[in-house]
Order: C-alpha cells, then sequence, then structure tokens
DNA sequence: CCGTGTGATGGTACGCAGTTTCACCTTCGG
DNA sequence: CCGAAGGTGAAACTGCGTACCATCACACGG
C-alpha cells in the first residue's frame, strides 16, 4: 500500500491529467476536473504535486535525485564522465516518455506557465551542476567562475540537443549530446596558455636538440 | 500626462509597493494593499504591471529593450563588444538600483515565486544573446550549438558578477564583469587549431623575411 | 456649443490555484 | 478492544489575475 498503492495513484493522477490537458486544453482544465477524474479528492493531488504544473513534470524531482548522486559519486577525476553520465541519464529520461515529453514541449511553447515551469526545472539543474563542478575545482575566484560557465554550458548543451529532438530533427540525439558535451569539454579543459608556440632553430641543429627545445618551451 | 504623468502613476506604485513590502513583508502584502496606498485602482495596478512580482522588477522590459537594440546593431565584427556592452549596461542599471536591488535580492532568497521571476527574467536575456550570438554565426549546428552554450556562459557570468556584488563581495563589479568576459571570450573564440606552430627558420635570415614566413603561417 | 469617439481609469464580479482546517478512516501496536 | 499515527476527502478561505462595464477626460468635427 505504501509503495504500489501511493504509487498507483499518483500514476492515476498523471494518467487523468494528460488524458485531460488533451481532450480539453491545459488552461481549460481545473486541478477538480483532474481530480475528479482521477478518483480522488483535491487534498490529495496537492498533496503529491504542489502545483498544476507539476504534474506535467511527474518525475523531476526523482531525475534530479539521480543526478545528484551521480554527481556526489564522482571527485575530480571523473567530472566529465560525471556530467555526461547525469546529462545521459536526463536525456534518455524524455526520450523514453516518448509521446508524453512532446505533448509537454507543445504545452510549453504555447503555455507560459508551463514553459516557465520548465525554465525552472532546467534553473535548478543548472544550480546543482554548479555546486559540483565549484567543488570540484579550485577555490579561486576564476576556477568558480569557470565552475558557472560551465555548469550553464552543459545544460544548456543538453537543452540544445533535447529540443532538437522533440522539434523531430534529431532521430538519435544520445551521441549529438556526447558530441555537444565534447565540445564543451574542449571549450572548457584546454590548457590555458593558448598562445601559439613559435620555435626559432638554426636549421642544421640535430633533431635531439630540437625536441629538447620544443618540450623546453612547452 | 502621456508621459510624465503615466510615469508618476507608476513609479508611484512602485514606490508604495516597495515600502509595504519592507514593512508587512513580500507575502503579507496583497496588491489591493499596494493600489489603495498608491492611490490607485487594482485594475490600475495590473495594467501596469502584469503581476505582483512585476512590480519588483519594473524596469525589465526596457532593459530588454535596450539590449536587444544594441545587439541588433551589431555584426558578427562587434559580436564581443556588444556583448559587452549590453550586459554592462545591465549590470550598471542593478548598481544604479542600489538598495532596491538588494532588496530584491533578499526576497530571491526568501520566497519562491520571486527567485523564480528572476530565473525567468535571466531566461529571456539568455533567449535574447543565443538569438543574436546564432545570428553572428554560421548556420552550421556546430555554430549554432556554440551560440547556445555562448548565451547561457555570458549570462551566467553576469549573474555571478552581479551575485557577488549583491552579497557584498565586489564593491566594484564592473571591472569583474570586463574579466568574466574575457573569460568566456578566450574559452570561446580562440582559433580551433590548438596545436603550437613551430617555425623554422635559417637563423640569419633576415626579420622581413621571417615575419612574412610567420604571418604566412597564422 | 454640442455630439461623438477614444483612451485611461475604477469598481465589481468571477474563476481557480493553493492553503488550511477538520472530520473520517484505515492500519498497526499494545 | 483501544488509542496513536498517518493518509484521505470535504469543506472554507485567501488572493491573484481576468473580464466586463460604467465613468470621465479630452480631442475632434460639426
Amino acid at each position: 500500500m505504501e509503495e504500489s498503492g501511493a504509487m498507483a495513484t499518483r500514476e492515476r493522477i498523471v494518467e487523468s491529467a494528460f488524458t485531460l490537458f488533451r481532450e480539453l486544453g491545459y488552461d481549460a482544465t481545473t486541478v477538480d476536473a483532474i481530480a475528479k477524474d482521477a478518483g480522488v479528492g483535491r487534498s490529495t493531488f496537492f498533496r503529491s504535486f504542489g502545483s498544476k504544473e507539476a504534474v506535467l513534470f511527474p518525475d523531476h524531482d526523482q531525475l534530479l535525485q539521480v543526478v545528484e548522486t551521480r554527481l556526489a559519486a564522482s571527485g575530480p577525476d571523473g567530472a566529465n564522465a560525471a556530467v555526461s553520465d547525469a546529462l545521459g541519464v536526463v536525456l534518455s529520461h524524455f526520450l523514453a516518455e516518448g509521446d508524453r515529453a512532446r505533448y509537454r514541449y507543445g504545452l510549453t511553447s504555447s503555455v507560459p506557465s508551463v514553459r516557465e515551469r520548465e525554465l525552472l526545472n532546467s534553473a535548478r539543474y543548472e544550480r546543482l551542476f554548479a555546486r559540483h563542478l565549484a567543488r570540484w575545482g579550485d577555490d579561486t575566484p576564476a576556477a568558480r567562475m569557470r565552475a558557472e560557465l560551465k555548469a550553464a554550458a552543459v545544460v544548456a548543451a543538453h537543452n540544445a540537443v533535447l529540443r532538437r529532438w522533440l522539434r523531430g530533427e534529431d532521430l538519435d540525439p544520445l551521441p549529438t549530446l556526447a558530441d555537444a558535451l565534447a565540445m564543451v569539454a574542449r571549450l572548457f579543459d584546454e590548457p590555458e596558455s593558448r598562445e601559439p608556440v613559435v620555435v626559432v632553430v638554426r636549421e642544421q641543429a640535430d633533431a635531439d636538440a630540437v625536441l629538447a627545445a620544443v618540450e623546453h618551451l612547452l
């Protein structure tokens, strides 16, 4: 009861909500109607989901928890892998939702409050990544700034890839996400001295001396 | 009347709102109370500001408009300058607000709906920058992704700098913003071929020939 | 001087989200 | 059998945001 029963009511509410949203439209569907359709009281709806918008993202909290534990499990070494894994889990979840995710995306385009809720969800992810990226980095202002920027970038990358899939422009977005995160890594994780190195040697110098000079410069 | 008069009522509403928020707290202050205090009807309040939260950011739309025109005025050449200018205007506006900005920041920490509104405002800036950065870049998927990432990064940079100032950790944030944006530029605008360039010349070659060879390589 | 249109305002009523309160009903442990 | 605990439903309530309407000020052409 505490487990499968409670889950069943939750899922029943979500099912009723999406069905009614499709039939009547989001705005025209009241919370009363959803609760009535799901066979529960209005109180139960608000106890299960804090708001009408939240029922559109029923797994958000759980997903956020998964991301949190994955990031918390990593140290500075596996940082990029942890970020990739975490965002891969999130993206995969949306892919698994299928039609439901696509319908919700349609709502974000037409219903302001739904779009806002979506943005807030992204912001929560960004805060999570920023916190762990800061933890993995140095304690200097520059490093903390880098963490903020990288957090914003990785979440933006995920969102851009997700949106492309939602629009039907990308049928296999997981490799695209990997590419995008590789781009972020290339942008952020390169050595900081970027000036081209110019080495001037005697043309006749022997190869070992040249290599030694080059290695010394680098 | 159409200009100074309308502005006066707007400013009077804002003044009443902030005063009452400080006295009673945000949640305990109703829109009715604000309108009554400002000597206008409730209708006028909602015509001037679409929501209770909007009165906390009275210049947001105007500021967004300034940013839009500044970005629209630039071509791909002055892109970084346009971004810096636009964000400088935004940051300067918050600095000019002074106490009001700091009080609002306190609200974002304690009142969820205010924090959410703040995040939504940032998201609007991000969309704006993403649009123009995409316009300035190529029409390839990689370039469009870069535009999304850079938009997220520059807005995150501004927000991080602003937050440091709001917390009193940075008394002169404009140079800090310049530094942060320089970091973004360094991360995003480097040539993609990052291998060090090694130029080999005869030691006795004259300087002009060496420079010509170097320039040719770069 | 007078109608008429137009735009801004205030007032009223309404819908509905979200909160609070309370009564009820389980289920479990004594 | 009983009492505590937690989940449920039914209400009442607050307050935001919207819709509608009556009013007023002001401009314009007759």
